[in-house]
DNA sequence: GCGTAACCTGTTTTT
DNA sequence: CAGGTTACGC
């Protein structure tokens, strides 16, 4: 076979392994997406397995789409009908068929991230809680990692209350929200991203049958970028491979960089244990980047304890030296970095588009961007707010998604009152205590309002509930083109915005024909048991900012986060504001485990590097709109000083870990933060006793202190005077609490 | 119920 | 600085 003879040795035999377990550590740049699109044509071309037979899960959908398309051009049309995308959204086609197994109608709609914190908040006031004390978005993480944990609702309180970090309180409460949320979720017919996953694996759980079919279904199962996956993703992929063995997971300890969102690297480092038979292979020859760039990332990640062995290496070219640009401030940066860009572009004859600026928080790209429009250079932004999640689509699919699914809450609350047809704040409360009361769901109430007495807001509720079920009915048998025209012609979202005097509507009324111009595509694509609006609309949920096409062709320098430039290369890479409490994050400095990620982010934004990579700071910068003194990020002095231009680092590292005093130089930083009162400074005393640190206040019970120190801070109200820094032997593991917001870093 | 203006608060990363 | 929330007047 052709595509086989490319490849290298060991690549040559990671693809014709295909039977049994494997696993593929790729190092960065090692041609990991060439192996897994050979293998799988490999499969496909040795009659190993039909396409429809084969299972492979990707990290985005444009991954997908992209191996799609490469498979397509080595073994032709059949590659269509791979089952290949991301987990979500293959979980949720499975999800779509076995439905009524579950409860859910097959036109279930997908809660994102505001719709499942619009949803927990109404759920907080509801249960007249303290929305300052207790975050939505706080109460939404918790949750979605018991949900990756497939810790149930009713299991909750119990796994956590016997954790010795618990916070009673909080845990209580989260519970009792958790409930609700679960039993919300349900009576909307809705699922939000993790139940894709949750339920997906209650559904082979429960139904032994189902399971069975699908394991023989998949001969082959293939995951790319395993190292990002969670614990129910891990659970599902065992099942479905238990019957055949044929799992192939691929990926990159070192690049591991989602444990914030539940991913886990022991996954990966575990799989040798998992499978005791499974085949290694690794790839560890660099294609990408020069000597220089490939030496200085294996310098950094040494750094870090938790990895699986490796020796990544080049036989490119030595290359430049990297470039550390020093700036007097963050506005000073951007400008640099313009100007460098231009004359990189005419010393080395690079293109726009063969440069990218990477960041650690999407909030850096403002300045970046504003440099760059100076100085006139056309550039691409990744990321930020992606066309689905924008207030006028979001408003439009609220109302597709009530055609599907009238149940679906959140959509209800979306729109109910937009356009404006006078059902405010106070009926929508009243609605939902209605139901609540009354044991049944929001639509219910809505569509037959009058039964629950006439007021004056009834005549508007109920144009409203005819204006959903003319929808519904309207749309049976319609492609999701003809079906989205027509919804949306109906809710008056159009005419709206086109009669409104802002200046922004404009481009909103733009956005919404273009979500139709979507849809026209969509209806021209797919097949057509899936042209319909739930398809259509499950897409649109699942979107993400990685998969945006570029719309035009103009060559442009590329502006990302570092999370979004996974898996790209780019001949030059900058790297902007490399301080300490920016990159690494200030919420990250305090355990070692977490400022491991960080350093396999800085070693993915090292590794997309072909040629040339410059590392930029500042030495101020203004955070919360006031103007504050950096540090350059340790993780510059991790690199071999020879790797670098000489003399270009002129500050030098900020002392860590030195001494006690040190670590609560940098603890007290971090509390002023904390603090309402940032501007004065605490008082100290130290207290001997440990038992004293407990007593100061009651919800501390349940932690178990080391050697601490008791500060008293000027705060506004008692709980904000009192903190705890918490010490254990050896200086290094710190925990910070505060009482009026329990802040606690395991 | 709705619109505006002062006020408060808090910053990772995203399927 | 910016977004979200509250207070207030219509």
């Amino acid at each position: 076979m052709n595509f086989i003879n490319s490849l290298n040795e060991e690549q040559k035999k990671a693809v014709i392994h295909t039977e049994g377990p494997v696993m593929i550590i790729a190092g960065a740049g090692s041609g990991k997406t060439t192996v897994l699109t050979a293998k799988i044509s490999h499969i496909l071309t040795q009659n190993l397995a039909k396409p429809h037979e084969i299972l492979a899960l990707t990290f985005t959908n444009k991954a997908a789409r992209e191996m799609r398309n490469r498979i397509e051009k080595l073994v032709g049309i059949c590659a269509q009908s791979l089952w290949m995308g991301t987990f979500h959204s293959i979980f949720s086609k499975i999800l779509r068929f076995e439905s009524s197994n579950l409860g859910y109608t097959s036109s279930f709609t997908i809660y994102d991230t505001e719709d499942s914190q619009s949803l927990i908040k109404s759920i907080i006031k509801e249960l007249n809680l303290d929305i300052n004390q207790i975050k939505p978005s706080a109460v939404h993480h918790t949750i979605s990692s018991a949900k990756n944990k497939l810790i149930g609702a009713d299991q909750f309180e119990d796994f956590y209350i016997n954790q010795s970090s618990a916070n009673y309180d909080f845990v209580y409460q989260v519970s009792k929200i958790y409930q609700y949320y679960e039993r919300r979720c349900r009576d909307a017919n809705a699922m939000d991203f993790d139940d894709l996953l949750t339920n997906t694996c209650n559904l082979f759980r429960k139904f032994p049958e189902i399971l069975l079919k699908y394991q023989h279904k998949f001969k082959y199962i293939l995951i790319d970028e395993y190292q990002d996956t969670n614990h129910v993703q891990y659970l599902i992929a065992n099942m479905l491979a238990s019957k055949n063995q044929n799992i192939c997971v691929v990926g990159d300890d070192a690049q591991s960089i989602y444990a914030f969102r539940g991913a886990d690297i022991q996954n990966i480092l575990n799989f040798q244990k998992d499978y005791p038979h499974a085949k290694t292979f690794k790839l560890e020859l660099n294609y990408r980047s020069t000597n220089t760039i490939v030496q200085a990332a294996n310098k950094v990640i040494a750094n870090n304890h938790y990895q699986l062995k490796k020796n990544c290496y080049t036989h490119n070219e030595e290359g430049d030296k990297i470039k550390i640009l020093e700036n007097f401030n963050d506005q000073e940066e951007a400008l640099k970095i313009a100007n460098l860009i231009r004359e990189y572009k005419v010393r080395y004859s690079y293109l726009n588009e063969d440069f990218a600026i990477l960041y650690r928080i999407n909030a850096q790209s403002r300045l970046l961007e504003d440099a760059l429009r100076k100085v006139g250079i056309p550039y691409r932004i990744f990321g930020g707010l992606s066309f689905y999640r924008r207030k006028e689509i979001k408003d439009a699919l609220a109302y597709l998604k009530l055609a599907v699914n009238p149940y679906d809450e959140e959509a209800i609350k979306r729109v109910i009152n937009y356009p404006a047809r006078g059902i405010g704040d106070t009926t929508i409360e009243k609605l939902i205590q209605l139901a609540n009361h009354n044991q049944l769901k929001l639509w219910e109430v809505i569509r037959n309002i009058r039964h629950f007495g006439v007021n004056r807001f009834t005549g508007a509720v109920e144009n409203f509930a005819k204006l959903i079920l003319q929808n519904q009915k309207a749309i049976i048998n319609l492609n999701a083109y003809d079906a989205i025209q027509l919804v949306i012609k109906n809710s008056g979202i159009l005419n709206e915005l086109k009669n409104s005097n802002e200046p922004e509507n404009h481009s909103r009324w733009e956005n919404v024909i273009e979500l139709m111009n979507a849809a026209q595509e969509f209806s021209n694509r797919v097949p057509q048991n899936e042209n319909n609006l739930a398809y259509f609309l499950q897409e649109a949920s699942l979107f993400t900012d990685q998969d945006e096409e570029d719309n035009d062709k103009i060559d442009k320098v590329n502006l990302m986060t570092i999370h979004a430039a996974k898996g790209l290369e780019f001949s030059c890479v900058f790297i902007a504001g490399l301080e300490e409490n920016l990159f690494p994050s200030s919420m990250t400095l305090f355990e070692p485990k977490q400022i491991e990620e960080e350093r396999r982010l800085f070693y993915v934004a090292l590794t997309r590097a072909k040629k040339h990579l410059v590392l930029s700071y500042a030495k101020n910068r203004m955070r919360f709109g006031n103007l504050t003194q950096t540090s350059p990020s340790r993780f510059i002095f991790e690199i071999d000083s020879q790797l670098l231009e000489s003399n270009s680092l002129r500050m030098t590292p900020a002392k860590l870990n030195q001494s006690n005093n040190v670590q609560q130089a940098t603890n007290l930083t971090k509390l002023k933060q904390v603090s309402n009162s940032p501007t004065q400074t605490p008082k100290i005393d130290f207290v001997p006793d440990p038992i004293d640190a407990i007593q100061i206040g009651k919800k501390v019970e349940h932690f178990k202190f080391g050697k601490g120190i008791v500060l008293s801070l000027e705060g506004k109200n008692d709980d904000d005077k009192k903190a705890v820094i918490d010490f254990n032997q050896n200086g290094q593991k710190t925990l910070l609490l505060k009482f009026a917001k329990l802040k606690v870093i395991e």
